[in-house]
DNA sequence: ACTTGACTTAGAGCGGGCTTTAAGTGGTAC
DNA sequence: GTACCACTTAAAGCCCGCTCTAAGTCAAGT
């Protein structure tokens, strides 16, 4: 699979692919005879997940660190573990927040009405 | 109340304050007789607004339309109303794409038990 | 043989959101 | 009066995460 199909599949630019695996946050993918990104299903995988975790703000940072981790092998298992489970709390948080937010929103929208309904009285 | 105090009051920064209030991001805060920032309870309830949303991850310009429209006076009250219903959507959206994610995790998580079991088996 | 177009690299550039710097003013403590 | 510290400004700088540029290679089509 070529970086252009990869791209369009996950819907990221191959400038995008470029970086993420220059900065380690992909596996080195493997190349034609003559220099050619060939990506794996493996690799699309990677993408996929790393596209995912990217999205909810898990810093590129922290992303490397567990595909370091990943390539070690199964030793750190564990380490990858605790990693994820960290990442999962910080999301949660970050859920817990936004709902925080949504709820004053909805505060502040209940006092349009009243103010919206106020002013169009006067104008009459 | 000075900026100092404000800042610690809400975990912001001086630096940040001045750059909300230059950016438009804030009313322009009051001064005393030397040119110092005095702010009111008003100016408070700003900055505490502005502090939600932008941990929310609305645009500085986003929120700066929003303030701008709020100096127009009452004739806006309609198009902030609007504006408050789209922050709202996509905070909405962020939240239902996280929880996704944290889904996600929590299958990752599933597997890493069965895996680290294996591995922990295949060492004795 | 030549054009086209997708790929390659290293490295520079960019946008958002602060954050720091430089240079200066004002008010209180000794 | 002078040391000190919090405040002021305009402008430059920084970090993250891409994004773009320049210069070049390769393979297929005509």
């Amino acid at each position: 699979m070529t970086i252009a199909e990869v791209a369009k599949r996950y819907g990221l630019t191959t400038d995008t692919l470029r970086y993420y695996e220059r900065v380690g946050l992909l596996p080195v993918i493997g190349r034609t005879a003559s220099g050619i990104r060939n990506y794996t299903e493996s690799d699309c995988e990677w993408v996929s997940y790393i596209k995912c975790m990217r999205s909810a703000g898990v810093s590129v940072e922290t992303l490397v660190e567990y595909v370091r981790l990943f390539r070690q092998g199964p030793e750190t298992l564990a380490r990858r573990k605790q990693l994820l489970i960290e990442q999962r709390r910080q999301i949660a948080g970050r859920i817990e927040s936004l709902t925080e937010v949504l709820r004053r929103l909805d505060k502040k929208l209940d006092g349009f009405e009243a103010d919206l309904a106020r002013y169009e009285e006067n104008l009459k």
